[in-house]
RNA sequence: GCCCCUGUAGUUCAAUGGAUAGAACGCAGGUUUGCGGAACCUGAAAUUAAGGUUCGAUUCCUUACAGGGGCACCA
């Protein structure tokens, strides 16, 4: 399929007749608009001057030496603009790859240049005790996405998930359950309300109380709470966390890391992600220690203030400490053990992708640059991919009233908004949940993946997400609606077919065709972005197409081809959402 | 203070150095009972400012202004 694009490649190289240029230098792009052909190339405007010629006869020199292979492929090459070579594909193109789409199936849009390649890459990373926020849904939504992208690059790909099980933020809700104890719920209690309880646990021992304001004697636990921080319980607990020396502490430790791990697993269910693997800052931690200890005595990191320090400084980065000075690893120095875990351990990638929020950007500049000096090998094959911030229209998410918007919530309440549209219609209950699910899903998904990976998203709770235009459910919908075609088409004894063309070429086909060419692009920019747009593309194209034709018609004698379009677009935008992680319903 | 990122229609987002800057929401108007109106069609509406590089700049460089993030024992 793409070796259209090498064919042309190769034809304008020769033409030019310069040696020094390779296919390779010659540029290709689809113009913007499609009067302007299907493929267009700047070739001349580029090397026009090299060749002390005018951008438009060097031009015409190439369209007709292109004119006379009669490249079957090809239904012209024009010459526009300042001296633009513009192509267009023939109607025996397009038939031929409406039927790859369709042939292909599932697999239409793969290729095999990642072949062999091992890819382990890291998303989520919630931590146990804490809220699944919004945050974590981003970065498993891109995970999610880029992981399927990899996959379908011919990649294996493995999954993991690191969290982090130790630390001041679950010594915070291990006080708060000491506070909260009495409340506790007892075993037969449902999930729901043990993660309440956590969640309380966890905000009594933070500075924001605002969900708790409904529990008894809420001043009295407070207070309790302040003094037991103000005392340094925080400290010790955190310790005996670590140890896990004290009876008590453990009970209630494992009993929360349970609960908060069932419910990321409940969260991932939804979202449509199984990891092979799960990191815990448990096992991290002691390994990463000693990595930096060992490090010490050749001068990688230095000893300051009674910690232990990376001097980025000297690379034209900061200072980050990797070894506090009461002896426990930071972040840092567990990150560099767990590059060093996965690698030896688990799985000998040879690509490591880290997906995280782009507020650690800095920081994982410093420490990339320390594995660099410290596992050569493994800086080489790592590679952190950030996600931008959920803002509020009104400024900091989490600032404002202490509020965060917790993953849940955004979930449910985009579910009640689909509950809401599709009361009317009567679906039965099995397929009404089924839909409920995966277009709330799906709407949440795809306001995250259209946007450019790294940029913010600016979080409107009420528009946030729509169900109409740009969203995953116009999508859907679109797959839907092609579906239930057909069905029609096959009621009523109409087979695709692709080989008798007729009909005027559509925008539809001239879209269709790219798909690999995107999923490319995709992959190779870590950018599940240009799958979500060129799919909105898409979709408005087969929306018009299906407005202005009849495609079930027994009295035409193109349906059969009008049924092959439509078969070979509900192929693709399949494949595309699966790509996004978004799955697709046969009705909606 | 220093470092990084971002400034595009009223709003939320697109645009591998290319041609007339593309969508959606909102707004104004429309869609002959034809396979699903979560749809389709028409219209008004934008590159923060000033320089520079280039045949060509929303894109690259410089400066200014505005917003976000980070800068030592949190992650």
């Amino acid at each position: 399929m793409i070796m259209i694009q090498e064919k042309l490649k190769n034809t304008i190289q020769e033409a030019l007749k310069m040696p020094s240029i390779t296919a390779d230098d010659i540029h290709l792009e689809h113009p913007t608009d499609l009067n302007f052909g299907d493929y267009s190339s700047n070739a001349a405007l580029a090397y026009a001057k090299e060749l002390k010629t005018k951008p438009i006869d060097l031009a015409e020199k190439i369209a007709e030496e292109i004119r006379k292979r009669e490249i079957k492929e090809i239904e012209k090459a024009e010459v526009a603009g300042a001296g633009f070579i513009n192509f267009f594909l023939s109607k025996e193109f397009f038939a031929e790859s409406v039927g790859e789409a369709i042939t292909e199936g599932d697999s239409f849009g793969a290729n095999e240049s990642l072949k062999g390649r091992k890819v382990m890459i890291e998303y989520t990373d919630p931590n146990p005790f804490k809220e699944f926020h919004i945050g974590h849904l981003m970065s498993n939504t891109i995970g999610e996405s880029l992981s399927r992208i990899i996959g379908f690059h011919g990649a294996e790909v493995k999954r993991a998930c690191y969290q982090g099980d130790v630390g001041l933020h679950v010594a915070k809700a291990v006080l708060g359950m000491k506070t909260l104890r009495d409340l506790m719920p007892d075993d037969k209690a449902m999930l729901t309300n043990k993660v309440k309880f956590l969640a309380m646990s966890y905000s009594l021992g933070s500075s924001s109380f605002s969900s708790l304001s409904g529990i008894d004697d809420f001043k009295r636990r407070v207070d309790e709470i302040n003094k037991a921080i103000e005392s340094g319980e925080l400290e010790v607990i955190n310790k005996k966390i670590y140890d896990r020396n004290d009876d008590e502490i453990n009970k209630l430790y494992d009993w929360g890391k349970d609960v908060s791990l069932k419910h990321f697993g409940e969260i991932y269910k939804k979202l449509g992600t199984e990891f092979d693997f799960i990191f815990f800052e448990r096992e991290t931690g002691d390994f990463g220690k000693k990595i930096v200890e060992e490090n010490l005595k050749n001068g990688v990191f230095e000893k300051s203030d009674g910690a232990i320090v990376f001097k980025g400084e000297k690379y034209g980065l900061h200072t980050r400490v990797f070894i506090n000075s009461e002896g426990l690893p930071t972040y840092e120095a567990k990150e560099l053990g767990l590059a060093k875990i996965k690698y030896d351990e688990h799985y000998q990638y040879d690509v490591s992708i880290v997906v995280t929020g782009n507020e650690i950007n800095d920081y994982f500049k410093v420490l990339l640059k320390a594995m660099e000096i410290v596992f050569p090998d493994l800086a080489e094959k790592t590679k952190h991919i950030s996600h931008g911030m959920l803002r509020l229209p009104s400024g900091k998410m989490s600032s404002r009233t202490g509020d965060v918007i917790t993953a849940e919530s955004l979930m449910t309440d985009t579910q009640k908004l689909v509950e809401e549209k599709i009361k009317d219609r009567n679906y039965n209950e099995e397929m009404e949940k089924e839909i409920i699910e995966k277009v709330s899903i799906g709407a949440i998904k795809y306001s995250i993946l259209k946007h450019t990976t790294g940029s913010d998203i600016v979080y409107d709770f009420d528009k946030s997400i729509s169900f109409e235009g740009d969203s995953g459910p116009y999508l859907q919908y679109s797959y839907a609606r092609a579906k239930s075609v057909l069905e029609k088409a096959k009621g009523e004894g109409i087979k695709a077919s692709a080989k008798k063309v007729v009909t005027e070429t559509s925008e539809l086909e001239r879209l269709l065709y790219r798909f690999p060419e995107i999923v490319e692009r995709a992959g190779k920019e870590y950018s599940p972005h240009y799958i979500a747009s060129y799919l909105i593309e898409l979709a408005g194209s087969f929306n018009s197409f299906y407005a202005k034709h009849k495609i079930v018609d027994t009295n035409d004698e193109i349906s059969p081809y009008k049924v092959a379009l439509t078969a070979s677009f509900a192929a693709t935008m399949k494949n595309g959402l699966n790509l996004l992680g978004i799955q697709v319903p046969e009705r909606m």
